[in-house]
DNA sequence: CTGTGTGCAAACACTTTGCAGGTGT
DNA sequence: ACACCTGCAAAGTGTTTGCACACAG
């Protein structure tokens, strides 16, 4: 995706356009699977601050420009927000399941398959749900 | 639960029966939500050294007596095990539902609620997975 | 020009490791 | 007696905060 898109995407979310955002945007919409902090640092070289990183990932959060993908480690990843969700009180609702890797680590959305519900208990209220998949990933089994 | 029956559990698992792990174990059994690091601190008070707690997890969790218990933040949590997983390889697996409060912040074990299968694409292997559910629990939605 | 983003330094929080001494079996 | 657990100190890792300057709108 060139620059100037990578750019009208954080106008479109009232997001001022620096270098930095720029060029962290571009790699969460060339990378089809989760990052996590490292991982783009790694990717970024080391043209970009530690610190101006997290508050660039902050603000992405902030604006729903992506979602925090869960995992089973403490390890924070995330990923660009494809449409697949919807507002609800300013509250980001992921539907879809997410997929980790046993072999290669990496964590997919799984943007069309959404999380089937369970019945809960008496007295519990559902408000969003978290469903992630471990094993093996289609690339990873062709080998 | 008496003292002596905690320290049967442990010399079940093979673990040496000391002052440190039959406290906190007997932190696991009265609590019925998981708990963090940091709560089982408080809940000891100032008697055992950090370091001994971490290690006193890790050999809980070896043994399998207690296991991780997904968060949506970095949080680490744990439960006490009850039976409603099967071994595989040595691995646990656990197929029940995770619930988490918005309101107490605390979290559930609904070992009743088996996770519900999803069909994944086309080459996606399942190992296992994680369900947590986010919302009201039944003690805050009766206030 | 004004408000916000960035880089650097430092603080902070969490977890792991090494080692000497104490404890369970 | 021996292996293993514990406490302390210190190092390692990940994240946040304060401040001066630079830059986007």
């Amino acid at each position: 995706m060139s620059t100037k898109q990578v750019n009208a995407v954080l106008k479109n979310k009232n997001l001022r356009i620096t270098p930095a955002r720029t060029s962290v945007l571009q790699i969460f919409l060339r990378e089809s699977s989760a990052l996590s902090h490292a991982d783009i640092e790694k990717k970024l070289g080391t043209d970009l601050d530690r610190v101006t990183l997290y508050r660039t990932l902050s603000s992405f959060l902030e604006s729903g420009l992506i979602h925090k993908v869960p995992d089973e480690a403490g390890v924070q990843r995330f990923a660009y927000c494809n449409h697949d969700h919807h507002e609800h009180e300013g509250e980001h609702i992921h539907t879809h399941v997410h997929f980790n890797c046993n072999a290669c680590a990496k964590t997919f959305c799984l943007d069309d398959i959404h999380i089937p519900p369970v019945n809960l208990p008496m007295g519990f209220t559902q408000a969003e749900s978290v469903y992630l998949v471990k094993g093996i990933c289609n690339s990873c089994s062709r080998k």
